[in-house]
DNA sequence: GTCTATAGGCTGATAGAC
DNA sequence: GTCTATCAGCCTATAGAC
């Protein structure tokens, strides 16, 4: 990795320059902090560089010196919250039984997306150039949304490897079908205001027993 | 129901009457229908009073003697989009066995989602607002969202009352939870550009037979 | 690096002439 | 009823001074 100092060529002041990267890294981190709060509280359409800027206190123009452009920032975002998903998700890994950890699988994503309404809209409601840019860009080596879905493909494969469901079974299409029900009750919830009339705690509870006790 | 005439206290030329109130409900129906290409062909987000009002060829402040503001079409839109959603899953209905039935409502669903992407978005996937409005001013007596849900819940019923599903069971948290799951594939199909691999078909097809083998 | 200033758009909605 | 003209506001992004 290349250093500030590195590329410029001068490296006699390795102190000076490196508490300059600093201080650029923590701006840039702000901006994304800054963001990240406009989401939360406003949604994302309310996402703009104006009130970015006042958030950390630079004026607009300031911000393109950190982020090619309001997309980059909205990518940046995208690609935390799928980091955070993993971090919710990551958990259920500890249950050996894969029946319990797709149900606790299920439980911990509606969560997740009802805590952080407007990240999770961001990374599967919004516009579809969103995503495609982010999968487009990055061929992903530390791929956080990849690593989340084989939390849940991998209980299917387990229990295809107990003899718990058929053999023919594809994982990767089971486990993309649970992935869809349960994204459907965390959209429909943040979608609907009065719609699934049922909490969705019950939902998810009816959803996972459901899929799961028709597999076996 | 009062006419333009009797509010208005001459009735004396009722024909001149009625054929000005036909051209305005025309202009009317014509703005709904631009609104409904402008939706369809470039999303919500792109439907301004501007475009609606080049599409008609009338001056923007005309769409405004037609509706109170922009909401009020999107709304009209919306409302139209469940009566197209009951259209399209209603003749399901013809299947006696409830098992059927309910594969064909799924299939029926997913294809409705798909095929009017736009039109989804507007009345399953955007702003809350939008839908709260909808349900909070009409209370709704031939509400086909409510005739839609009910093929859903009502196919359940008829399991339950076969012996073919748990006496207990809620027939509106199942079919709360059918239509997350449903919803959940269309969702994600239209959101994601990539994610979910498996198509639609299938993913509603492992879907339907997964929850309902479940229940049985 | 950061600023001010601004170009060049877009938006919903309305006043007032005809 | 329909128009023109416009208000008042928003936006992204950039040029050029410091």
């Amino acid at each position: 990795m290349l250093t500030v100092q590195n590329v410029k060529g001068y490296a006699s002041k390795m102190g000076t320059g490196e508490r300059k990267e600093r201080e650029r890294a923590d701006l840039r981190g702000r901006i994304l902090e800054a963001a990240r709060a406009i989401v939360f509280a406003e949604g994302a359409s309310a996402l703009t560089m104006r009130k970015i800027a006042e958030a950390v206190e630079y004026a607009p123009a300031t911000l393109y010196q950190h982020f090619e452009n309001r997309e980059a920032i909205v990518r940046e975002l995208c690609l935390a919250g799928f980091h955070e998903l993993l971090r919710a998700l990551a958990p259920c890994a500890s249950y050996d039984d894969p029946l319990a950890r797709l149900e606790a699988l299920g439980i911990a994503y509606v969560r997740f997306g009802l805590e952080r309404p407007e990240t999770y809209r961001l990374m599967f409601m919004e516009d579809p150039a969103i995503t495609a840019a982010l999968y487009g860009s990055l061929a992903e080596p530390d791929d956080a949304g990849e690593q989340s879905f084989n939390l849940i493909a991998g209980s299917f494969e387990t229990l295809k490897a107990r003899g718990q469901v058929a053999e023919d079974a594809d994982s990767k299409v089971l486990g993309e079908t649970f992935w869809a029900a349960v994204h459907g009750i965390v959209s429909l919830k943040l979608a609907c205001p009065h719609y699934p009339e049922t909490s969705a705690e019950v939902l998810t509870a009816s959803m996972t027993r459901t899929l799961l006790h028709g597999l076996t």
